[in-house]
DNA sequence: AAATTTACTTGCATTTTGCAAGTACAAATA
DNA sequence: TATTTGTACTTGCAAAATGCAAGTAAATTT
């Protein structure tokens, strides 16, 4: 099992004991990007999450009611990770995590496109997104 | 000396291979709130992060321009740590780390106070607090 | 029936974290 | 002026987390 242990009652440091590791918050942006991702999903990005750490990580995220497991509609080998609503609503920090690193990274241009559409409006890009991330 | 080896180009992996530790973001939290921190008052936040972790991720937000130290005008032995405007710009993201934190935990009312100021108008809010930290 | 895919687990080396103690310089105190 | 205290660290070592390679078991494909 998994200990949820609290550092303090501060909410950036409840937070972080939720993901505020290395890998979680790569997970929940593949999950934002594909809606819904398979185990193998998760290892095939580009970061190269080891398997062991990707187990764990999802274990804790389950545990945490960030991220809920399903049946594959097609195959009984197969899981499908998706976003909780809890999950869904990490959504505006990795906005601004995006904005944060448009301006003081140098972006391969297919983010940048994301990130521009962004900039454009906020709060339609978020409203729009959290939408497609909720039906399914 | 710090090595900081990227694990791909996305932005939000990029961004936590800067301050995607335990760590660093209660760090910057500190400085938000304090606009300027010695040492000694780091260790003094309730999570109690041990010393050498302390230098090592001063040293880590310094070399990536978050924070800069400069001399404490009242003494030689004191070191004044502050946010760099590429700290600053943090605040947009610890704004929404509090606000989902606020929706999904049981907060201790002195927090919930500055929240709910942030849920009247956050924009304002933001811009306000960017201001103060900018100004010193 | 055998090989392959999928979602993991296991074992072990490496790295990071945590704790306690130590150091060096500045400042306050006797 | 000598000694103690404060401040910002460093060091050494144990414990925990991470990373890597290999293994397992059930489902699917061949």
């Amino acid at each position: 099992m998994i200990e949820i242990k609290k550092r303090s009652e501060c909410p950036i440091s409840c937070s972080l004991d939720i993901w505020g590791d290395k890998w979680s918050l790569l997970i929940i942006r593949d999950l934002m990007h594909a809606k819904q991702c398979t185990y193998g999903d998760f290892l095939k990005s580009e970061e190269k999450i080891a398997t062991n750490i990707l187990a764990a990580r999802l274990q804790m995220l389950e545990t945490n009611g960030v991220i809920t497991k399903q049946d594959h509609p097609e195959s009984k080998a197969k899981v499908l990770y998706k976003l909780t609503q809890k999950g869904i609503d990490l959504l505006p920090i990795m906005v601004e995590i995006n904005l944060w690193a448009d301006k003081y990274f140098t972006l391969p241009s297919e983010r940048k496109e994301m990130i521009d559409e962004v900039k454009k409006d906020k709060e339609a890009f978020i409203k729009e997104k959290i939408k497609e991330l909720s039906l399914s």
